[in-house]
DNA sequence: TATTGTTATACTCTATAACTATA
DNA sequence: TATAGTTATAGAGTATAACAATA
């Protein structure tokens, strides 16, 4: 083993001074960290952050294309075609023809996607429990804001 | 043009009960939006927040390993291998033997090196300002302590 | 046996460009 | 001309496995 004290190399006292009072930094640790238990906890379901965000859209509002889905989620709908068409050969997602335009698919939930979603999200709600029980719900109230704020930042 | 009421294609109308009250979407929507202007940033340096990370970590604790500063940041030691090559080759960082361990390097800034983080870090803190400039002091240290405990959760 | 740096590799996420069919 | 879905592709980021040198 070799000597600490003169290479620095204990991970206890190696200083952060300068990414310890950068948001950025903080901010994808703490990502990272919810993200990894975010996957642990769906790994038997295959489904990712991403993806539940697009079964989250398209549950709470049917009919919207693939485009929309993609634009509300801050991503290119290049992205969609294979979350779609996975949640699609699953039964889970329903593309339908939209009248006066052959271009789209409006997407919809089908009645076990609906019913998928249900315990996906409810999954998420508990999953979420273990980082509600570090903040008050006053603080996480304020912490969805200021994320918000921070994300809004142009 | 399609009708926005009948496929609730609307962006400014897209529901997103759940997401909202999940810290993860939020964190995500928050940590995208500060690293792509922390890229554009730096984009002129090529440098990026990860690299910046490597340097910070190498500036406040001189002599650590390549292995120590991967663990420091949570990364695997195989991620290090190109970004220090790349300082070493800018002629910013030096990799140093180590008496009694001729398996590691300890690294260290060069005088350039260090000239050079020290106005990387100047610019860091102009681009913080940016997203200082939504929250006050009190709640940017209250955001800070948040964020670490839910990098802390196990 | 274990660890360091390294290489090769692979996987995810994401973005871009180009194609087609439609508008 | 412009847009929706699609495909191919490429880049960044990250992780794993294996190797040689060394401990």
């Amino acid at each position: 083993m070799e000597n600490n004290s003169d290479n620095n190399s204990d991970k206890q006292t190696v200083s952060f001074s300068a990414l310890d009072t950068l948001v950025g930094y903080k901010i994808r640790r703490a990502q990272l960290n919810y993200f990894n238990h975010f996957q642990a906890t769906f790994a038997e379901d295959g489904v990712s952050p991403g993806q539940f965000g697009v079964l989250s859209i398209v549950a709470e509002n049917p009919g919207l294309t693939q485009t929309a889905v993609a634009q509300a989620l801050g991503n290119d709908r290049s992205a969609m075609v294979a979350v779609v068409d996975r949640f699609e050969k699953d039964g889970l997602i329903e593309r339908r023809p939209v009248e006066n335009d052959r271009r789209s698919y409006a997407l919809y939930l089908t009645d076990a996607g609906t019913d998928y979603y249900a315990s996906l999200y409810a999954k998420a709600r508990e999953h979420e429990a273990r980082f509600d029980a570090i903040m008050t719900p006053e603080e996480k109230g304020w912490l969805l804001d200021i994320l918000q704020r921070l994300a809004d930042v142009s």
